[in-house]
DNA sequence: CTCTCATGTCTAGCGGTGCTAGGATTCTTT
DNA sequence: AAAGAATCCTAGCACCGCTAGACATGAGAG
């Protein structure tokens, strides 16, 4: 049964090389650069392999799309850690998820604007986006306030993020009011309680 | 003279028509079944009259974005017209933005996520786009609180409305949780000068 | 009223896309 | 070593956005 396993592991091998390659072409050129030509030839193989991995295109932005989850997650986690203190924690979150969507504009869409089918508040939700979620209710659900719900509270600091990524890109508004948008937002939305 | 201002007119018409029909289709199947042949089949023209009009799909999407703007604009105006006082005003046009974007998700797609070449804060952008963000200024920097930048804090406000429509078309959370968002947003945000 | 010419429109086709059927090849197992 | 199964590639489908060049239709001159 040995040689079944190490099938399994090369092909798993190859199903991740898609990915990331998709992702590398993605962030190289934009997704419309994507194309199943173009991929195949990259992971040097032909076309229909990446059929055998994915029903489709879609199927293969989603699992870009889930990476991105799992590093956003991560992104989120490592601010916090690195942070002292309640409201720096707030700001260093916030501004790792700014700097995230930002930094991977491709892998940002691959999450959102794509649909790539990833569902939110719902049983399908996927699990990596499932964790991004919680990694920043951790910190957020912190200064919701009294009597209100910290998953709410997150949702509506996660929709200003996400607000703020997708306009900024598009409107190109200089960092500096970025900033200055943070600022606000943070000092009236947040609740830090007296310590 | 007359015959020449005859033609005129009636190119004029047919680029509505172009316009009027692109966004009918998307709304109807989505801007994926918006192409080329179909949309000509549609007019009754072939597909060469269209770039006599346009210079491509982009540009005819990015017309449909200008119509959905001016749309954005008059509905967000009449929802601050139909409101007794500021704090039912801020409610309302917040409310008439957030319907806009669930009953026209093709327009709205329009709007931000298929780059139509819409520019936001710069001098390229477009009249109808800058009046709607004048028509959310106008009631929303009433409450922008002191020394805070009326624009800034309005960037902020529609931020926030942006971010909830797009997630919560993907999440497809519950209208109850929306309006619940909105309330603990406009709670904190707004400042309501004593009158 | 006819001829000329320009304007406007359509047919046909290019290179590209996502995706798939069916033949060829390789590898495992008996 | 032969048989069978698993794997992969070639070739092609229907469709996409876009455009060159043939064609028709209309306006203005004689």
């Amino acid at each position: 049964m040995s040689v079944q396993e190490r099938k399994e592991r090369e092909r798993a091998r190859r199903e991740r090389l898609i990915v990331e390659t998709a992702r590398e072409l993605a962030e190289k050129d934009g997704w419309d650069a994507v194309t199943t030509r173009r991929l195949a030839e990259r992971i040097e193989y032909s076309q229909p392999v990446l059929y055998s991995h994915f029903r489709g295109k879609r199927e293969i932005i989603g699992a870009v799309a889930m990476d991105g989850c799992t590093e956003l997650a991560q992104v989120a986690r490592a601010a916090a850690a690195g942070a002292e203190g309640l409201r720096a924690k707030v700001t260093a979150v916030a501004r790792a998820y700014l700097d995230f969507g930002r930094r991977n504009p491709a892998l940002y869409d691959a999450i959102f604007q794509l649909d790539g089918g990833l569902l939110f508040a719902s049983d399908e939700t996927p699990e990596p986006l499932k964790d991004a979620f919680a990694a920043m209710l951790e910190v957020f659900g912190e200064v919701a306030g009294d009597g209100v719900h910290p998953a709410l509270f997150t949702e509506v600091f996660w929709t200003f993020l996400h607000g703020q990524v997708t306009l900024a890109r598009a409107g190109r508004t200089p960092e500096e009011f970025t900033d200055q948008r943070l600022e606000l937002f943070i000092g009236r939305m947040a609740v830090f309680p007296p310590d």
